[in-house]
RNA sequence: UCCUCCUUAGCUCAGUUGGUUAGAGCAUCUGACUGUUAAUCAGAGGGUCUCCCGUUCAAGUCGGGAAGGGGGAGCCA
């Protein structure tokens, strides 16, 4: 029987009318005494179902109060009242779960960000939340489209990992070892993983990069889409100690062929969630508006969301090398006049974030991708330029977001791979595996990694990533 | 981890130079009204002023500490 139902988005989109109908939902308000709107989650709309005075009794009544899930079934009519085109007129409403009104946190008015973050458990069903988890599905799903439609293959990489030689960052650690202080131990006092689960130490992974590289030595082309783990003390409204990320790996690919994929790749993503989820992001440009009123004037935003979008989608990014975005840096009048709180005096030191956000919003005005960074402030897998001072690494840059992709063409030559491990203190035994790609049939390749929650960030305009992930995971929290 | 701001009703916030019974809007409850769009109108209930210590005749208000939260920085995606 419940199959029989409708979804309210379905209802909302055809123009047939006098028709029977059965909805499931959650009431949103109860107005009047009268109207009730309906949400259930298909879409941002409510569908107002009318309870017509003196048809129902006063015990179904006061129980539809905000919060309460319920099953409605009448006659669809178009709209005897203006703000909809069609309504449900009940015949019958039965109660599927009450919602005591006084002990409900969701309240019929505005709420801040803060206070749903503290019952991220209920706030899937305010507007906001229920529009920002909708684009990101779109965007979850646009990704594996994108990416079979071409051809790559999806590979799982593990989630428990031993390798911790990649530096990506702080590990969390996996052990059945007790943690009470009895864990055998080596002679020299230190913790011994011999006997633990695995055998040896293990972490969560911090990305699944190298594994990505051997599988695209096969397939040519993978990509990988998962969980990935930081514990690194990050404060921030753009860091999660739990996020998603995007990681494809191509073979036979320059950095020239990997900006183009990550250009296309983004371009692509954003137009399906335009098309995809027009509504939820026309409410959530709105939203941004009305928040973007609230600050004084020149911290506003020159662009609304959408127009934003569009942008993106239309147009190419801008490409420029390290050096060049140093000299620009350098001679730009907020270095002249020490605007920057860290002035730009020399090639080799890294972009701090307002030097990213200076050439992004202030100069070029959209995404920008850096390429060609020295090599001393990048990995040991990025591939040694000729002039063997940089290396082929790129990073996109995204207005109000700052870095959203961080990629590179790989190092494919052993003896350069392996003079770069030497040099940044990496034990090759570790990663022997790893070397044997370029020991048995290596070939220049390239590939990239895209933080997942940014990108909802960005598509959706919301300023903190913990609001678009479900349940976020940072430091001192991990309720629900 | 560092800098900075904040913590008063369910929520969002006022609260004067320290002063006696701590306020508003919304929400909730009760009643009225009934084609409303976060309905409207009238009334009611609702407080360990985050916690601890101190100064003072007297602390929501001043000082110290702790916890939690926001924003920025670093690390990065």
């Amino acid at each position: 029987m419940f199959n029989k139902r409708i979804k309210i988005k379905a209802l909302l989109a055809g123009d047939k009318v006098n028709f029977d109908a059965t909805v499931m939902g959650w009431v949103r308000t109860f107005r009047n005494n009268q109207f009730i709107a309906l949400n259930d989650g298909s879409t941002n709309n409510n569908l107002q179902v009318v309870a017509s005075l003196g048809e129902f009794d006063e015990s179904i009544l006061k129980r539809l109060t905000t919060g309460a899930c319920i099953k409605v079934t009448g006659e669809v009519i178009a709209s005897l009242g203006k703000g909809q085109k069609v309504e449900l007129k009940a015949a019958t409403i039965e109660i599927l779960g009450d919602s005591d009104a006084e002990k409900f946190p969701l309240q019929p008015k505005k709420h801040s960000l803060e206070f749903l973050r503290e019952i991220a458990h209920l706030r899937f069903r305010t507007n906001t939340f229920g529009a920002i988890f909708r684009v990101r599905h779109s965007l979850a799903f646009a990704i594996h489209k994108f990416f079979n439609d071409k051809g790559f293959v999806y590979l799982h990489t593990p989630i428990i990992t031993a390798s911790d030689a990649e530096g990506a960052g702080e590990m969390f650690r996996v052990t059945t070892l007790p943690l009470d202080g009895s864990a055998p131990k080596n002679e020299d006092g230190s913790i011994s993983f011999k006997d633990d689960f695995f055998g040896r130490s293990t972490n969560l992974t911090v990305s699944g990069q190298l594994e990505g590289e051997l599988a695209a030595m096969a397939f040519s082309d993978i990509y990988t889409f998962g969980p990935t783990f930081r514990a690194e003390n990050s404060n921030t409204t753009r860091h999660l100690a739990e996020f998603w990320m995007i990681e494809p790996e191509v073979a036979f690919n320059d950095l020239e062929d990997n900006m183009n994929l990550a250009e296309e790749f983004i371009r692509y993503i954003i137009k399906y969630a335009m098309e995809s989820n027009k509504e939820d992001l026309e409410f959530l440009a709105q939203r941004l508006e009305e928040e973007e009123k609230q600050k004084p004037q020149v911290e506003r935003t020159e662009m609304g969301l959408l127009d934003k979008l569009n942008f993106v989608v239309n147009n190419d990014f801008e490409r420029l090398t390290y050096t060049e975005a140093i000299e620009i840096l350098k001679e730009s009048n907020h270095n002249k006049k020490k605007k920057f709180q860290y002035l730009i005096e020399g090639w080799g030191v890294d972009l701090q974030s307002e030097h990213e956000r200076y050439l992004v919003e202030k100069h070029f005005k959209k995404p920008v991708i850096l390429t060609n960074y020295p090599k001393d402030i990048k990995s040991f897998y990025m591939r040694l330029n000729d002039d063997g001072k940089t290396v082929a690494a790129m990073d996109i840059l995204a207005p109000g977001i700052g870095e959203i992709v961080g990629g590179s063409q790989r190092e494919e030559r052993f003896d350069k791979l392996t003079q770069r491990m030497k040099e940044m203190h990496i034990p090759e035994e570790e990663l022997s595996w790893y070397l044997d790609t370029r020991r048995f049939g290596a070939c220049p390749h390239a590939g990239f990694g895209l933080g997942f929650e940014r990108l909802v960030q960005f598509v959706t305009g919301m300023g903190n990533i913990r609001d678009v992930i479900p349940f976020p995971r940072y430091p001192k929290s991990a309720e629900f």
